[in-house]
RNA sequence: GCCGGCGUAGCUCAGUGGUAGAGCAGCUCACUUGUAAUGAGCAGGUCAACGGUUCAAGUCCGUUCGCCGGCUCCA
């Protein structure tokens, strides 16, 4: 069985409890053999949390002063096995605060534990449960399977190392996590891991690679891909569609340098907030000056839209104004968090800031939705999931508290009214306004924002960029801001389709469209004349003129994923057609030549997609 | 940035401290082919970089760089 597109193959995410399953009690009992495995190979080893997650089940320890090495599993496996075959009976015991601690303290366990408790006691937890099986025993809520014999001991398997922060906080000590994938039935297992194997095969770096879509070199930096030509077909695709749907809704274009000073960020109020996540500045000093000037990479496109906005007065009826642009940002993401396409330092993001009375906030909002679903549609994306981003009470969002009430309020009210499921990331709001984010799962299972609505009651203020409108009763009123980007950042974008399709694209923003195959040297005077022909109506086609065998010719360009081989041979020259063969496909029809040109030209203009893409059904 | 893994030809990968290899891709020649690999030949390398151990390092040790999987972060 493939995997399918959506399932999550990301080990991390920890499982929803479900009391009643027996996957879970399995997962959570085997977390307990893990860490009891550990402890006799390492008994110096503390103990942290160890949840089922998804695929398994993950523990985390501190080893003190011991580099904890991937190999040590294999060891930590054999013990865990031994566990298992000793039918350990598990059993409940409960206790209060102190004697948790003391338990804690007796087991010989270090702060983790003992903060835990602390925690939870601080939260108005009075009643602490411990399991014990065989000499181990553990803080925990259970449930858990009976014995370590009702563990399925061919069905797990311990998988990866990774550091992860005590409760999740940079500012705490790392731990080592082992990560595990655990399963009911070996057969379960054996499928996620062959499933896990084909998923990279769609890797979009691996499939980038194949496909000459992008490059990293050494010698540009880290996280700056060089578009090589046949990505920046795409590109130039998905942005020539991008115009078109903007010009459609009402979009205007505009185009903002790479650089601004430091002033502008000042005024934004990024500076010096996100001085981080920017590349530091160039220092610019004028013949003749005395002081320097400090330039930045822009790391956003919003505060060149506000100013575009502030460069005339505004009247009530120049609203809503929506400003367009594909624009380059620059962000200094830390070397760890790069990945692919999928997290960058240089992006080319799909944005527009739209301006508006706070009337007209609904409208434009539930335009701007519909919007997306076109986008969507088109691209024959199916499997997303709506976040409506909110607040938290930390102290990184800014504003009035009843403004922001009201956005929240007014985001979910149209979201109901246009019947999207949705769900509620509390604390994941932009600091300066709640947000709608699209989450899509890459094919190994990592979820991502692909796109984003945000609205911004922040940017308009006196203090920020002090933006204005006059309006029908002659006085200045703020104008509330959306900022939207339905297809994300080229970057983010095309790594996401790129591993949905497979690498497979559909025709229309497809590198190369069209492939002509001659049968043999006597066929390519008319290869060439069509190719002449369809290149006169902007399609990309080549004629593959090589002296490979025929076979050769179909298996070549078949691995290339084009979309559409024409077979040229005798009998076609002599009525004046094409033989089909589609991507995917072994049916092959011939048509006359009218007949292909027309339905190529009407499915690159229409920008149809007659397959399902490969990503979604393996 | 942190933890773990990895780095040999354009790509995929062999290589047990003792002369750097294969397949594919590329180039040349022959073959002219009707549906997933025609054959022969040629060329291709500072074994990521730097330092150390050794008579001898792709191989062992250290440092740096890069990539991958996590953690944190993602305006």
């Amino acid at each position: 069985m493939w995997p399918k597109f959506t399932d999550s193959l990301l080990e991390g995410k920890i499982m929803e409890i479900e009391e009643k399953s027996q996957l879970y009690k399995i997962r959570h009992s085997m977390a307990h053999v893990l860490a009891q495995a550990v402890k006799k190979v390492y008994p110096e080893a503390k103990l942290g949390f160890g949840p089922p997650t998804e695929t398994g089940f993950f523990y985390d320890f501190d080893f003190e002063n011991v580099d904890f090495r991937e190999d040590s599993l294999k060891k930590i496996e054999k013990e865990m096995k031994k566990i298992i075959g000793q039918k350990q009976e598990f059993t409940y015991s409960e206790t209060d605060a102190n004697g948790a601690v003391e338990r804690l303290t007796e087991l010989g366990e270090g702060e983790y534990k003992i903060e835990n408790v602390r925690n939870l006691s601080d939260r108005g937890v009075t009643k602490f449960s411990f399991y014990d099986n065989g000499p181990f025993a553990d803080l925990c809520e259970g449930p858990h399977v009976d014995t370590t014999g009702d563990l399925p001991v061919k069905a797990f398997k311990l998988d990866r190392v990774a550091g992860a922060y005590w409760l999740g906080s940079e500012k705490n000590k790392q731990l080592t996590r082992i990560y595990a994938l655990c399963f009911e039935t070996p057969e379960e297992l054996k499928e996620f891991t062959e499933r896990r194997a084909m998923a990279e095969k769609f890797d979009h770096k691996k499939l980038g690679r194949e496909l000459d879509l992008f490059h990293f070199d050494e010698k540009v930096g880290k996280g700056l891909p060089l578009w090589l030509p046949n990505g920046t077909i795409i590109r130039d695709e998905i942005e020539k569609y991008a115009c078109e749907m903007e010009f459609k809704y009402g979009y205007k274009r505009v185009s903002t340098p790479h650089i601004a000073k430091e002033e502008l960020y000042l005024t934004s109020g990024h500076l010096p907030y996100y001085a981080d996540s920017m590349f530091p500045p160039m220092e610019v000093k004028e013949e003749g000056e005395e002081t320097t000037e400090k330039f930045y990479l822009k790391a956003m496109n919003c505060p060149h839209h506000h100013l575009i906005f502030n460069s005339r007065p505004k009247s009530y009826k120049d609203l809503p104004l929506r400003l367009a642009e594909y624009g380059t940002c620059y962000r200094y993401e830390k070397s760890g968090e790069l990945s692919g396409l999928i997290r960058v330092r240089c992006m080319t993001m799909n944005d527009a800031h739209l301006y508006m009375t706070l009337e007209q906030f609904e409208e434009e909002f539930r335009s701007t939705v519909k919007m997306y679903m076109e986008f969507y549609d088109t691209f024959k994306l199916t499997e997303y999931s709506f976040r409506l981003s909110v607040r938290d009470d930390s102290d990184k969002f800014v504003g009035d508290p009843a403004l922001w009430d009201k956005a929240e309020g007014l985001l979910a009210k149209v979201m109901d009214e246009m019947g999207l499921n949705y769900f509620i990331g509390k604390g994941e709001a932009a600091f300066y306004g709640p947000k709608i984010d699209i989450q899509f799962k890459n094919l190994m299972g990592r979820e991502e924002t692909v796109s984003t609505i945000q609205v911004d009651f922040q940017s308009a203020t006196e203090e920020k960029f002090a933006l204005k409108y006059v309006d029908a009763d002659n006085t200045e009123k703020e104008p509330v801001i959306m900022h939207r980007a339905p297809l994300s950042t080229h970057e983010r974008f095309i790594s996401f389709i790129t591993e949905y399709y497979g690498g497979a694209f559909p025709t229309w923003c497809a590198p190369l469209q069209v492939c002509l195959l001659p049968v043999k040297d006597s066929c390519h005077e008319y290869a060439n004349e069509l190719a002449k022909e369809l290149n006169a109506d902007f399609v990309r086609v080549e004629v593959d003129d090589s002296s490979n065998s025929f076979g050769k010719k179909i298996r070549t360009n078949t691995m290339k994923k084009i979309p559409i081989l024409l077979i040229l041979g005798e009998q076609e020259i002599e009525d004046n057609s094409v033989t089909v063969r589609r991507y995917g496909s072994r049916d092959q029809e011939t048509i006359s030549r009218d007949e292909f040109l027309k339905m190529l030209k009407a499915e690159i203009k229409d920008r149809v997609m007659l397959r399902e893409p490969m990503g979604s059904i393996i």
